[in-house]
DNA sequence: TAATAGTTGACAATATTACTGGGTTAAATC
DNA sequence: GATTTAACCCAGTAATATTGTCAACTATTA
């Protein structure tokens, strides 16, 4: 499990689209500018997630992308290993000599964490991201009146 | 929160330390050595670290590093947080006229879900994940024999 | 005190990743 | 069919991560 920015701009544009969800096709210059993400990097962005099947495209004027499941079934976790392919490796990995000794108990530690913050992000959905966010800004709104 | 392999070399560094503790300081090309981490780069990374307060150094044959406090005092979003410095910016970052509008609610969305992510890493300890690790380890070796 | 093993810091070089820009193709509207 | 809008593809540049090298500086030990 890797959280860059790369990653950080695939789940805040995921979020865009769950968002706005009308029905209809949200494009790319729409959430570069709401988002103020380059258009280059977003185009980049979303033919990972449309290889990985989380979104699909339609051409042409009034096109965009769509979520490809609804929002209660996308997971965060599944939006960062879309964008950031590399799955991790430890250095002894494979080497059948590096097993039970020392050396790879140690070299586990970060995959047993790394474990934990996938299950994390593995339980977090994009619609409820959004609902706790929807729930703050009520929250600011009443206070403010 | 950013989590990037800068990070995970990182904590993956302290939980070697916080695993080998005996008393007596562990030294980067130990810590190299296991962990397969660049000697150069751990340099770096503790310099980070002690400047944290997270370690102290002892110089010298036989010196090295240990931890500052026990190893379940230290979280892991601290360890996270010495060597990534950068604080991340939503784009409507102090602009406020971007305040309770469309607009920002978008830009909070991500920032909302960092900030369980951080409360997420602020639980864990290091010593946590050792133990849990070691538990592992011995569920293997049962299942072996 | 000299030699050694270790930390610390600065700096350059390279590799990898993040990000941008220019063009091509597809669909819709006029 | 020309024009517009958007996805899509590919190369280039910028930034960051990572490694390498060298020179202090510090404590230990002989």
């Amino acid at each position: 499990m890797k959280l860059t920015t790369k990653s950080r701009y695939a789940v805040t544009a995921m979020l865009d689209i769950a968002s706005h969800n009308t029905g209809s096709p949200i494009s790319l210059p729409e959430i570069s500018h709401r988002q103020n993400i380059s258009l280059s990097y977003l185009e980049q962005l979303f033919s990972r997630l449309k290889k990985s099947g989380l979104v699909d495209s339609i051409k042409g004027p009034g096109g965009g992308y769509i979520l490809s499941k609804d929002a209660n079934e996308i997971v965060i976790s599944e939006v960062i290993q879309a964008v950031d392919e590399d799955l991790e490796t430890t250095a002894c990995n494979g080497k059948s000599n590096c097993h039970n000794n020392h050396q790879c108990i140690s070299h586990n530690l970060w995959q047993d964490l790394g474990t934990e913050i996938n299950n994390f992000l593995s339980d977090i959905t994009l619609k409820q991201v959004i609902a706790k966010n929807n729930s703050d800004v009520k929250e600011i709104k009443l206070s403010e009146y």
